[in-house]
RNA sequence: GGGCCUAUAGCUCAGUUGGUUAGAGCGCACGCCUGAUAAGCGUGAGGUCGGUAGUUCAACUCUACCUAGGCCCA
C-alpha cells in the first residue's frame, strides 16, 4: 500500500448540492426574495439608467391560470429579466382585465338571475368580488413562477380610476366625433326581452316552417338580363325557414360563381341554382325547361320586387349561399341576420327590423302590426298564397338557437348600438399605415393583423350588460341628440374616479350637466341616459392610456406588447384603433406573439379532451424553473406543445447545466479573483475556451435581445455538454487536480473557471431565475446581492489569431483518436485512456505541422499517457498499451516513475510533493 | 367556407441566396471510469426532411394541390 496520494490532490469541493430540490428550495427563495424587497432593489440598482417601457396585457379574471397563462407570463419574465441585465431600467406593472360578460355568467349561476335584474348595485358588488377572487389566485401562481414584478400595486380594469380612465377615454373619443349610434343585428330572447351574447346561445333541435316564395323580376332593369332570359314573366325563387321575417326583406342574395338556370315552367320563368333545380322542381311539383344559364355575379344590382309590400329587392352577391339547401337564392333582410347585416352594410341597404322588444312587429308594417313574429308565420304565409307569390311549403327540424335561460327560440333582431366609425378621421388607413411602422414578431404578424384591420366593420361598443364601464352618454328625449358638453363628461369621469363606474345607475345622470344646461339642438331640459356599456374590449384597449404615460418610469408607448397569436384580432388590434384615436400613433413599438399550448400529440388541450396540463401541478412536481426551462426551450412563436415526458427530459437538461456549474464551483474554492492570471498568459487551450466563450455571449445576449429565448437554450446545453463537460473540463482535472494548488497552471485553469461561472450564471438568469441566484451566493465575489440586479458578462476579449481553426483541427484529430481508443477498448486493451498510448501518423504535411506545434500537450488533450507522431503518411492513429509504471498519484503512465514513499510517481507528482 | 400559420431522427431545435453522403443536444443501446459519483467520459444505432405532382442540370429549400394540426373569422 502507497502512501494516501489522494490526499494531497485539489479535489473538488463545494456546498453547491449537485441535487436541485427544487420543489422545497424554490419557496424558500421566493420568500427570501419578498422579504428583500428584491423588485424594488433590482429598480433601485437602475436608478439613472435608461427606461425600457413594458406594459402587460392583462388576462381575465375568471378562472385559475392555465399553461398559455404561465407560457405568456415567463416569456415577460426572459424580456424583463433580460432587458434589465441589459442594463436598462425596466417596471413591471401586471394587470388584470376585469369586466365582462363570463363573470356576469359566473355570479347568475351562482347567485341565480333575480340577482343581476333586481339590484345593478350588488350585482356588480358581486362581480367585483369574483373578479378579485380570482386576481389574487392567479397573482399566487403567476409569484410561484419566479416572476417579478409590483405585484402588490396591478392594475386592475375595475379600480375606480381605471375605470374613470375607460369613460375618458369614450368621451375623448365620443367628442373627436369617431362613435356614432347605428344599427346592429344581433341575437335577441323575445321572452327575456334581451340581446344574448354568443355564449349565451344553445343550439337544439327545432320544427321550422318552410316557404318558397317568387320575387318578380322589376319591370324596366338597367341591367342587361342573362341572354334567354324573359324580361317579363321571371321570378327569383327563395327558400326560408323565417316567413316572418319576409317583411323586412330588402334583398335577394346570389353566389357570385354558382351557375343559375331560368326555368320556365308554363308562362312563368323560375330562377335557381342550376344544382338545386331537381330539388325545386320536386319540391314544387312543378315541370319545365331551361330557357337560360348565367353566373350568379350577373345578377348583382338587378331588381325584384318584394312578394307582398310595394318595395324593391336588391339582387346582391353573397359568398355565403350555398347549394345544399334551397334554391341558391337567399331572401335577405339585414335586420334579422348576421350574414344578411353584412351584406345589408356593404350594399348601403338600410337595417329594417321592425319588431320591438316583444318579439311583436310594430305599427307602421302593413298587415302584420301587433302580431307576435312566430305568430305571424302562418299568416305571412297566408298573404303570399293569397298573392300567388307561394311556390311550396313545408316543415324542417333544424338546429336552431335558443336562449340558454329560458329555452326559447331566439330571433335576430337589429337594435340600436354605439360603433366606433372606422372612416372618422381616415381611422382606417391610419391604422394600416401604423401597422407597418411597428415591427412584428414573428413577422407574419403584420399580414394578419393588417387583413383583419382591412376587412373588419366599424367596432360596436355596446353591450346591452351590467358589469362594465357604463356609455356616459345622455341623449336629449325631444330631438334624441346627444349630449357633447365637455364639462358633463368631466363630471362624470370625476366622480367615477371617486366611486366607481357605478355610479351611473344611482338615479338621473342629467346631475352631471352644468346647471341650466339646455340641448343645442332643441332646447329640450329633459335628457334620457345611455343603458350600454363599452366591450370589454374598449376596456383593455385602452389599457396604454390608463397604465402608461403616467410615470417616468412607464412613458407612453410601449417597447413592446407579448401576447398569444389570438390577441392579432384582440389586444393589439383593439389597442391600436384607441391608441390611433387617442394618441394618433400606435401604444407600441414592437408586438411579439406566441402560440398555444398543445398536447404531445399536438392538439389543443381541452377539458372534454381530457388531455389538460395545469402549470401548478408542474410546479409541484417538479418546480417552476423547469416549467421556465421548457419556456425556453420551445419556439414559441409556433405553437407548442407540452407533456410530462417533454419536462421530465427537460429536467435532464437542467441537471446537466446545473451540474457543469457545481464543478466550475467545486474547482475554484481556493480561487481569489486577485490572483487570477492575465489572459495573454494563459495557455492556449484556456484562451480559446474563452474564446468560445466569448462566442456564447455574443450569440446569447443577441439571442435574448432578438427574443430568440429557444437559441439561448440550445447554445447554453452545448456549451455545457460539448465544450465544457465533453472538452475543456475532461482535459483539465489533471491539471486542477494534480497540479500543485497555487502553480500558475492551476491558477490560470481556475481563472478561465470562475470566468466561466461568473459568465455562465449571468446568461442563464432570465431563465433559470432560481437556480442562477443559488449559483450567484457560491461565486467568491460578487458586486452585487443579486445576480438580477447583475449586468450579462462582458466578453474576454480574446484575439483569435487563427485559434479557432488550429484547435478545430486539434479536436477533430481527437475525435480520430478517442475512436480508435473506443476499438482498443472493445478489445480488452484498455481501460480507461490514460492506459492508453496512441502512435499517430498524420494525413499530411500541414496535420504534421500543427501535431509538432502542439506535441507537448497532445497526451494532455488526449488524456492519454503517450503521444508519438510519425512522419505523415496514410493518416492513422494507432493505440497500444502505455510503457511504463502508474504514477501512483495521477494516475498517468510514466516511462520515468520516481519512487517516493514506496510509490511510484511520475515527474511531475514527485515534484509537486516534493 | 375564408384569412394567417405549422409539419426535418422517439423529443427539442439547426439547416445561410436551391448545390457533395441532412446536423446538434437530449433520450436510447453498448462500453469505460469510480478522484464531478443518484455524477463524468467514449462509441454507436436512429431521418424516403407530412404526402403527391411540377419547375430545375440539381429541391429539406421554389410552385400547385392534398393530408394532419393550430389561431382568428364566417
Amino acid at each position: 500500500m502507497g502512501a494516501d496520494w489522494k490526499s494531497s490532490l485539489n479535489l473538488p469541493k463545494t456546498d453547491f448540492p449537485m441535487k436541485a430540490n427544487l420543489t422545497q428550495k424554490e419557496p424558500a427563495q421566493l420568500e427570501a426574495w419578498e422579504k428583500g424587497g428584491i423588485y424594488g432593489q433590482i429598480l433601485a440598482s437602475r436608478e439613472g439608467a435608461p427606461v425600457y417601457s413594458f406594459h402587460d396585457g392583462p388576462p381575465y379574471a375568471n378562472g385559475p391560470i392555465h399553461l398559455g397563462h404561465a407560457l405568456n407570463k415567463i416569456l415577460k419574465d426572459f424580456v424583463l429579466k433580460s432587458r434589465t441585465m441589459e442594463g436598462y431600467k425596466v417596471t413591471y406593472r401586471p394587470g388584470w382585465d376585469c369586466h365582462g360578460l363570463p363573470i356576469e355568467l359566473q355570479i347568475e349561476k351562482e347567485k341565480g338571475r333575480r340577482v343581476r335584474e333586481e339590484d345593478v348595485h350588488t350585482f356588480r358588488r358581486l362581480c367585483r368580488e369574483y373578479a378579485e377572487k380570482f386576481i389574487q389566485a392567479q397573482r399566487k401562481d403567476f409569484i410561484r413562477l419566479g416572476v417579478f414584478g409590483d405585484w402588490e400595486h396591478p392594475y386592475k380594469t375595475m379600480d375606480y380610476t381605471y375605470e374613470a380612465a375607460i369613460a375618458r377615454a369614450f368621451a375623448d373619443i365620443f367628442l373627436k366625433g369617431y362613435a356614432y349610434k347605428g344599427m346592429k343585428s344581433v341575437q335577441w330572447c323575445v321572452h327575456c326581452e334581451t340581446a344574448l351574447a354568443e355564449a349565451e346561445v344553445e343550439y337544439g333541435q327545432h320544427t321550422s316552417p318552410t316557404i318558397t316564395v317568387k320575387f318578380a323580376l322589376a319591370p324596366g332593369q338597367d341591367h342587361t338580363l342573362p341572354q334567354g332570359l324573359p324580361a317579363e314573366g321571371t321570378f327569383a325563387v327563395i327558400w326560408t325557414t323565417t316567413p316572418w321575417t319576409l317583411p323586412a326583406n330588402l334583398a335577394v342574395a346570389f353566389h357570385p360563381t354558382f351557375t343559375y338556370v331560368g326555368v320556365t315552367c308554363g308562362r312563368e320563368t323560375y330562377i335557381v341554382a342550376q344544382e338545386l333545380l331537381p330539388a325545386f322542381l320536386a319540391a314544387t311539383g312543378l315541370q319545365g325547361e331551361v330557357v337560360a344559364r348565367f353566373k350568379g355575379a350577373e345578377m348583382d344590382r338587378v331588381v325584384f320586387r318584394h312578394p307582398f309590400l310595394d318595395r324593391d329587392s336588391l339582387g346582391i352577391l353573397a359568398d355565403y349561399v350555398t347549394s345544399d339547401t334551397g334554391t341558391g337564392c337567399v331572401h335577405t333582410a339585414p335586420g334579422h341576420g348576421q350574414e344578411d347585416y353584412i351584406s345589408g352594410l356593404r350594399y348601403g341597404l338600410p337595417i329594417l327590423s321592425p319588431v320591438d322588444a316583444r318579439g311583436v312587429f310594430e305599427p307602421q308594417v302593413e298587415f302584420f302590426s301587433g302580431l307576435n313574429v312566430f305568430d305571424a308565420n302562418p299568416k305571412v304565409m297566408a298573404l303570399l298564397k293569397e298573392r300567388g307569390a307561394l311556390l311550396a311549403s313545408g316543415t324542417l327540424d333544424h338546429s336552431y338557437p335558443h336562449c340558454w335561460r329560458c329555452k326559447n327560440p331566439l330571433i335576430f333582431r337589429a337594435t340600436e348600438q354605439w360603433f366606433v366609425s372606422m372612416d372618422h378621421d381616415h381611422l382606417r388607413t391610419r391604422a394600416l399605415e401604423a401597422i407597418d411602422t411597428v415591427a412584428w414578431v414573428p413577422p407574419w404578424g403584420r399580414n394578419r393583423i393588417y387583413s383583419m384591420m382591412e376587412g373588419r366593420p366599424d367596432w360596436c361598443l355596446s353591450r346591452q350588460r351590467k358589469w362594465g364601464v357604463p356609455i356616459t352618454v345622455l341623449m336629449c328625449s325631444a330631438c334624441k341628440e346627444p349630449v357633447r358638453e365637455p364639462a358633463f363628461f368631466d363630471a362624470v369621469v370625476k366622480e367615477i374616479a371617486d366611486r366607481g363606474a357605478g355610479i351611473w345607475w344611482e338615479g338621473d345622470a342629467s346631475r352631471f350637466l352644468p346647471p341650466g344646461f339646455v340641448c343645442p339642438a332643441c332646447g329640450g331640459a329633459s335628457f334620457r341616459q345611455e343603458t350600454d356599456i363599452l366591450d370589454v374590449w374598449f376596456d383593455s384597449g385602452v389599457s396604454h392610456r390608463a397604465v402608461l404615460g403616467h410615470s417616468p418610469d412607464m412613458p407612453w408607448p410601449s417597447e413592446v406588447y407579448l401576447e398569444g397569436s389570438d390577441q392579432h384580432r384582440g389586444w393589439f388590434h383593439t389597442s391600436l384603433l384607441t391608441a390611433l384615436m387617442l394618441e394618433g400613433a400606435p401604444p407600441y413599438k414592437q408586438v411579439v406573439t406566441h402560440g398555444f399550448v398543445l398536447d404531445s400529440q399536438g392538439r389543443a388541450m381541452s377539458k372534454s379532451q381530457g388531455n389538460v396540463i395545469a402549470p401548478q401541478e408542474a410546479v409541484k412536481k417538479l418546480g417552476a424553473e423547469i416549467l421556465r426551462l421548457w419556456v425556453s426551450m420551445v419556439d414559441y412563436r409556433d405553437d407548442v406543445s407540452f407533456s410530462w415526458d417533454m419536462l421530465q427530459r427537460n429536467a435532464d437538461a437542467y441537471l446537466k447545466i446545473r451540474n457543469t456549474l457545481r464543478y466550475l464551483l467545486g474547482n475554484i474554492y481556493d480561487f481569489a479573483p486577485a490572483a487570477a492570471v492575465a489572459v495573454e498568459d494563459l495557455p492556449e487551450m484556456d484562451r480559446y475556451v474563452l474564446l468560445l466563450l466569448d462566442k456564447v455571449i455574443a450569440r446569447v445576449t443577441k439571442a435574448y435581445k432578438d427574443f430568440a429565448f429557444h437559441v439561448v437554450y440550445h447554445e447554453i446545453l452545448q456549451f455545457c455538454t460539448v465544450e465544457l463537460s465533453a472538452f475543456y473540463l475532461d482535459i483539465l482535472k489533471d491539471r486542477l487536480y494534480c497540479s500543485a494548488a497555487a502553480s500558475p497552471e492551476r491558477r490560470a485553469a481556475q481563472t478561465v473557471l470562475y470566468r466561466l461561472a461568473d459568465a455562465l450564471v449571468r446568461l442563464i438568469a432570465p431563465v433559470l431565475a432560481f437556480t442562477a441566484e443559488e449559483v450567484w451566493t457560491y461565486l467568491p465575489e460578487r458586486e452585487v446581492p443579486s445576480v438580477h440586479m447583475a449586468l450579462f458578462p462582458k466578453p474576454s476579449g480574446v484575439a483569435d489569431e487563427g485559434l479557432s481553426d488550429r484547435w478545430a483541427a486539434l479536436r477533430a484529430v481527437r475525435e480520430t483518436v478517442n475512436k480508435a481508443l473506443e476499438e482498443a477498448r472493445k478489445r480488452g486493451e484498455i481501460g480507461k485512456s490514460l492506459e492508453a498510448a496512441v502512435r499517430i501518423t498524420p494525413a499530411d504535411e500541414a496535420q504534421a505541422g500543427l501535431l509538432a506545434r502542439y506535441g507537448a500537450i497532445l497526451p494532455e488533450l488526449f488524456i492519454v499517457s503517450a503521444v508519438e507522431v510519425l512522419p505523415p503518411g496514410q493518416g492513422c492513429v494507432e493505440v497500444l498499451p502505455a510503457p511504463g509504471e502508474k504514477c501512483a498519484r495521477c494516475w498517468t503512465v510514466t516511462a520515468s516513475p520516481v519512487a517516493v514513499e514506496d510509490s511510484p510517481l511520475c515527474p511531475r507528482c514527485a515534484g509537486v510533493v516534493g
